[in-house]
DNA sequence: CGTCTTACTTGCACAATGCAAGTTAAAATG
DNA sequence: CATTTTAACTTGCATTGTGCAAGTAAGACG
């Protein structure tokens, strides 16, 4: 496991448990979900979202996501107040998660977004692709929008 | 009002925060795992995994799950202090949920039940088709939902 | 300089969680 | 058929987490 340099102690060594104790809350994916699909990118952004996170909450769940080695943090350089959150390479790798939750939903419950599922129906490799794309794209052109 | 469905306020239409609002904790999915790979399905089963849920947290989780469809509750008839708590087709359909969070755990942590993950990195739809082999087997009578 | 903006932090009420112990009803035992 | 055991909870209580409003510090703006 690349990245990993000691082991937290968790409940149980299973691998479902450790996806569970990172990511089991009702906010942690949808900060994952508006990087992802939204392309947010300060803390500023994520409050704005339709569900309406806390402040204390959000800058909690940034630390911890970082503390994971999900999402990194860093210094805006055309901005010095402004912190720039990225998915690193394993929230990237959450986009099959991320699929699959909308697509059981969606079978399931009364949902809005209907653009984004039939996206996901038709072409979810193509989904998952695209934001393995978008983030290749954003993480090597030169910072300041 | 036996099978009344009162729809939930939620935060949000999109499908995903439907998904955290009803599993978007740290129990509930590995509930569903100990009923989709390991076969439980009483109240006493699911004390005993390795995680160590709480007997009041458990009770409220398997009422939440059974609320929202994912599970149902039935008495056993050889015996009558016991209930059978087994997954509706919306929980079975969790599986590719659970699959992929075993996979991202798996691919960036440092975890055990390397059987599962090595069956699911082979043959992921042999596993997820499996699960719903082995429920469409079990639950030819009456099942809620 | 004063004001605005960004990313927080703090205080506090309320809800959720974790642990130990108790309860109820049914089954098993003698 | 009385007693013990088992299964599925419930209750009490301390600890922790969450949600809301307000406040703060540092950088940008004019």
């Amino acid at each position: 496991m690349p990245g990993k340099k000691f082991t937290v102690k968790r409940r149980s060594g299973c691998p479902l448990n450790a996806s569970v104790e990172m990511l089991g809350d009702r906010w942690s994916l949808l900060i994952i979900r508006d990087m992802m699909v939204r392309g947010y990118r300060t803390y500023k952004d994520f409050l704005k979202s339709d569900e309406g996170i806390a402040t204390n909450i959000l800058a909690d769940r940034l630390q911890k996501l970082a503390a994971h080695g999900i999402i990194t943090m860093q210094g805006d350089p055309s901005d010095g107040r402004k912190l720039i959150y990225t998915l690193t390479a394993k929230g990237i790798d959450l986009a099959p998660v991320l699929a699959e939750m909308v697509l059981w939903a969606d079978r399931h419950e009364v949902t809005g977004n209907q653009a984004l599922i039939r996206q996901l129906q038709k072409h979810k490799e193509q989904f998952i692709a695209a934001v393995r794309q978008r983030w290749a794209e954003t993480t090597t052109r030169s910072r300041g929008n």
